[in-house]
DNA sequence: GTAGGGTTAG
């Protein structure tokens, strides 16, 4: 069974999640830019050769960047894989940054470091916006001093940074560290150097002050926003509104939404939609609808007034509908209110209001952010629609990062005796959980591919 | 020409 395994089963991996996207010829083609990165491995398979070891895959990076170009590109791929008798790709600055960001992506740092150095070492220059790709992905796996090294490193190559790479490192002071004196600094830095802070810049240095609950101080960013003639967008206002609602202030959000109107920024996406319907509704004194009830119980069950929700809840003339039930699922069973939970949904009317995917994407959530991994499979079995296909990609997420592989293995096999397959996408996400756990280059995956393999009828 | 920065996943 060991034998071929490295030629059979992480290939029929790559070929279901290619043939998921018909990218499977794409993805063989794919392999001629990777030879650096697997060279000094051989994809060879002797019969009797053990089974592999973790670290010697070469095929594993090819499914992690090919798996992260995927979510990442999907109207792009003739960007990566040109047609037949087409010229091969160059490795230019371009190329070379959609890979580093495809891993990016999927998590993998040292991935972009490779590509980083081996494309200095091929005397291809990198511009600013891979610099900026590289730091970006340091910064999101929490490597600041790498990133400002490499910051560095850009400023001795002569290559001036812009908004964007000033703007990662804001980023980094004001989510990561929360040191927004030095998110300040960083902007001084800019105007000083001649790069004036755009909105981004400074959206983002809001959105992390008003995260951190600094509401007062993000304020004083967007004043010093205005006076720099830089004019905030929806963007910039999105994370106050966030922040009053998640307080349960919802007066200041209404406030707020109001001022936003009167100068003309009223597309923030469903938050401010709701929060109109509000306005209107007081204004109006209209009964509110089902949508604005279930904001309002969103928001009461965030600021943790489970008792004004309920009230909201069971009032006369509301309707629930499945998203409230959603939402009701989610918080209550969070905050350990289960007794509390069963009561509210005892009192709807089931036959009217259908769980959907998000039903049971929450449900299993909130099992597996327990624990209780052997629940979530039971919650499955116990589904009607028999085993759905991205809910069993949910699940399978987190048995992976919990590191249940047997019970995923016994999952699959418990459905493949019931004659069920998963499809393409669930067996995308699979894959892209294995590499955001990092695990895709173990023998984990292999025995998961064998167990696919089966289900798919190909062995 | 294409590519990078606005924590909303897990």
């Amino acid at each position: 069974m060991a034998a071929c395994m490295s030629s059979t089963s992480l290939p029929t991996a790559i070929r279901y999640a290619a043939t998921t996207l018909d990218l499977f010829i794409d993805a063989i083609r794919l392999r001629p830019r990777t030879r650096s990165s697997v060279r000094g491995h051989s994809t060879n398979c002797n019969a009797g050769h053990a089974a592999p070891t973790d670290g010697e895959v070469p095929a594993s990076d090819l499914l992690s960047r090919f798996s992260g170009i995927m979510k990442l590109f999907p109207n792009r791929r003739r960007a990566f894989f040109p047609e037949p008798g087409a010229k091969p790709l160059e490795s230019d600055p371009f190329h070379y940054n959609l890979l580093m960001k495809a891993f990016s992506r999927a998590g993998r740092p040292d991935e972009v470091l490779r590509l980083f150095r081996e494309m200095k070492e091929s005397k291809c220059d990198p511009n600013v916006i891979c610099y900026t790709t590289v730091m970006d992905a340091l910064v999101a796996s929490n490597r600041s001093e790498e990133a400002e090294k490499v910051f560095e490193e850009m400023i001795d190559s002569g290559v001036t940074p812009d908004a964007a790479s000033f703007t990662v490192l804001v980023k980094f002071y004001s989510f990561y560290l929360r040191r927004f004196d030095s998110a300040c600094e960083i902007i001084r830095w800019m105007v000083r150097s001649g790069c004036d802070p755009d909105v981004v810049t400074y959206s983002t240095l809001i959105a992390g002050l008003c995260r951190a609950g600094m509401v007062e101080e993000a304020w004083c960013v967007l004043d010093q926003m205005l006076q720099g003639n830089c004019s905030p967008n929806a963007h910039s206002y999105a994370p106050f509104l966030q922040a009053y609602c998640s307080q349960g202030k919802i007066e200041a959000a209404i406030r707020l939404m109001e001022s936003m109107r009167s100068i003309g920024l009223c597309e923030i996406g469903k938050l401010s939609w709701v929060l109109k319907l509000v306005t209107d509704m007081i204004k109006k004194g209209i009964s509110p609808s089902t949508e604005t009830f279930n904001i309002m119980i969103r928001s009461l069950c965030k600021a943790g007034k489970f008792r004004k929700a309920k009230c909201i809840f069971t009032s006369k003339g509301f309707v629930a509908d499945i998203i409230t039930c959603n939402i009701l699922i989610h918080e209550f069973y969070m905050a350990g209110k289960i007794v509390e939970l069963q009561n509210l949904l005892s009192g709807v009317d089931m036959d009217k209001i259908r769980p959907d995917s998000i039903t049971y994407n929450t449900i299993i959530d909130c099992l597996c952010k327990k624990g209780k991994f052997l629940e979530a499979i039971d919650y499955l079995r116990s589904v009607e629609d028999g085993f759905p296909s991205e809910a069993v990609a949910h699940l399978a997420y987190w048995l992976v990062r919990g590191r249940k592989i047997g019970e995923l293995l016994s999952l699959f096999e418990e459905m493949l005796s019931q004659g069920l397959v998963l499809d393409g996408q669930a067996f995308n996400h699979l894959i892209i959980a294995f590499c955001k756990n990092g695990s895709c280059q173990s023998r984990e995956i292999y025995k998961v591919c064998l167990v696919l393999d089966k289900m798919l009828g190909v062995v």
